[in-house]
DNA sequence: TCAATACGAAACTCAAGAGTTTCGGTACTA
DNA sequence: TAGTACCGAAACTCTTGAGTTTCGTATTGA
């Protein structure tokens, strides 16, 4: 499992000679560039605020990238923490919503989402590669709980149904994350999974 | 059915004296504002590049609306044309695959869709209201779908299961609209028809 | 006919913000 | 210890684009 991350990254190397560069300040950079980008998106978001959130000054960020547009970039792709969520395991129904949860946070930082919808349109390639690398993660768990779908008794899914069950995850997630709303209710996320992703996966719908 | 339309309307009122405004110019720019959102989006549209696609001077505009958000919200507004789609009324799959081509074109101006997601962070309120139109259409529409399911015999879907069906077809339709390609492959719609939304309708998959 | 307003064209004002430069000083390396 | 590159702070340049104003002309209602 290479890491593919790092394949566009458009940090400035540092220089050869001279004092070093204090790479701790790049971690304070990112983090601060990801703040902001939560809390104003793309457009609004300032390299002085950048800067002053980092506690850093202007003149090193241009230091490490030569613009804003690819800072975000480096940035959201850092957000790598797709990890598994912690599966109850209780019970399919109670997997697959944790699974939302984990998506639709995207590890504590949701507003990213609707940020990167805001980039999407001046950005393409970037929301391309973040769109595909989120599908991978969720048709990666859905494949999992798959498995253990079949075995509480359910027929198996075909890999062309598990893709279209993996794209409804995503596509909900991505839809619900409105910029109104800091986190997804709840009640969404369960109404989605008993009356949706249940359904897709079992194959039938209980009465109501 | 009252029109609620133009509830929000942010045209200025013509004067009431003095040589009147040529009203047919409205339609034009707002005919302007439209392509080249769709063309190039909300923040990078120019509002003089709106007034000489519409062959109209800038005060023209400035006349008729004080601020680009504005137009560009009535414009916006305008895209109504979310008439029933032509039903071929062959099947239950050939209706729903109409729907979802209707839908995801916005009657033929399709780049509006990612448009509008761009402007969700700094209009929320325009978002939410774009939103729920288009909500409330696409339910309306699996209304009389699922009418029809009925009577070709399927179990009828509950109010709240029609809900859910609903934003299944919105989530995918927005999802789907990728600032990338300019239409939504048929085969993608036929893919979401065939194994997700069949699936919720009918309650039962067919072996895949 | 006249006052009020619309129209296009084009020059204009203004604010915002990206990116740069300078400076006084610090830290690393050879 | 000399040279180079780092750092923060702050002033700076420049572009872009929204919104305004002016002017010469065309309409309209009274």
């Amino acid at each position: 499992m290479a890491d593919q991350t790092n394949q566009h990254r458009r940090r400035l190397p540092p220089s050869a000679r001279g004092r070093a560069q204090d790479i701790s300040r790049d971690e304070l950079i990112i983090g601060a560039t990801l703040k902001l980008l939560g809390e104003v998106g793309y457009n609004a978001l300032k390299m002085s605020d950048v800067a002053s959130q980092a506690g850093v000054s202007k003149a090193t960020l241009y230091r490490r990238w030569t613009a804003k547009a690819d800072l975000v970039a480096d940035a959201v792709a850092t957000l790598n923490p797709f990890l598994p969520p912690d599966y109850p395991g209780t019970s399919l129904r109670d997997d697959l919503l944790a699974l939302m949860e984990r998506a639709s946070t995207c590890g504590d930082r949701s507003d990213v989402v609707t940020a990167t919808m805001e980039m999407a349109r001046s950005n393409p390639d970037l929301y391309r590669t973040l769109s595909e690398r989120f599908t991978t993660y969720v048709r990666r768990e859905m494949g999992s709980l798959a498995v253990r779908a079949v075995e509480e008794g359910f027929a198996a899914l075909s890999p062309v149904e598990l893709d279209h069950v993996s794209e409804t995850v995503v596509a909900f997630v991505t839809h619900l994350s409105s910029p109104a709303s800091k986190t997804i209710p709840r009640e969404r996320l369960i109404g989605v999974v008993d009356h949706v992703l249940t359904v897709l996966i079992t194959g039938s719908r209980q009465s109501g």
